[in-house]
DNA sequence: CAATTAAGTTGACAATGTCAACCAATAACA
DNA sequence: TGTTATTGGTTGACATTGTCAACTTAATTG
């Protein structure tokens, strides 16, 4: 076992790396399969992701928005347009900067991302079928420890 | 503790799934960032979804490849005609059904897939910074449950 | 040996993503 | 302060990707 001698930095674990990859591909494709059913308001998965992310961090402004899901700015504009005129998403100006839009979920908008939730929640639980509860909740414990910082 | 009579159907764990879903974005986000570095073959995101399913499950014929990719079968002989341009992968016909295409890497598209690997290995390394080698590790047995069955 | 069904391709079109130009508001600074 | 740069956001033109239906060929059914 030999170790390089300055830790600049780790090399990857390509076998970690695999796992996740294969984890998620299996829900990216589950949720392919089931998307009609739940995307009732026909957001799409770009869409769907803006949700999640506001959901997450509302109220945001476009730029911090774009930023996170790093996606081109008109893009974002764009699926904001269509969220907006579905009801989902609701902008207005920020008050100390004229330039900056901030963003919120409407109700609706909520509830479309309670959807998706469940929907997500399905698949994974779906996956995780061969855990005991024990599996499940030190799952629940690492993947907590990657975001609390 | 109170448990459901009936056991059809465990509803789904919303919690898990929001931090499975966090982890996917984090992840999607920060590939997209650099897919330009490490995308030198332009694959895009489903083209690479394409070789990482084949090095995980080839030879493979096209139906099966939709069906695990979810995605219509159009797009999935469109994806193979520029793939198969680049020379990452060949297609053959099956000896026993004169019908159904075989694929198979050739030797760049693992090459490619590789470098996809090892990109997607980054990223993850990236986040799970805050793990050290036990709860790697226990990530690790977890994630393979998922798969072995 | 018809009639179906399945695998894959093609064409026409819709939806998404991308690049550059643009306007308005703030920040930088002489 | 007035001028210039920078930042946030939108728009237009275009490229890429995704979707639906029609079609060809090969296998299956009966």
């Amino acid at each position: 076992m030999q170790t390089v001698s300055t830790k600049i930095k780790k090399k990857p674990d390509i076998e970690v790396g695999q796992l996740v990859d294969r984890l998620m591909r299996a829900i990216h494709s589950d949720l392919g399969r089931k998307a009609p059913a739940f995307d009732r308001e026909k957001v799409g998965p770009a869409g769907g992701m803006v949700l999640m992310v506001l959901a997450d961090n509302e109220p945001m402004a476009i730029h911090e928005l774009v930023r996170t899901i790093a996606r081109d700015k008109a893009q974002v504009t764009r699926l904001l347009q269509t969220l907006g005129t579905k009801g989902l998403v609701e902008k207005s100006q920020s008050p100390t900067d004229g330039r900056v839009c901030v963003l919120r979920l409407t109700c609706k908008g909520w509830k479309t991302v309670a959807r998706l939730r469940y929907a997500i929640a399905e698949t994974i639980s779906g996956l995780l079928e061969p855990f005991n509860g024990q599996e499940r909740d030190n799952l629940k414990m690492l993947l907590k420890k990657v975001f609390d910082r």
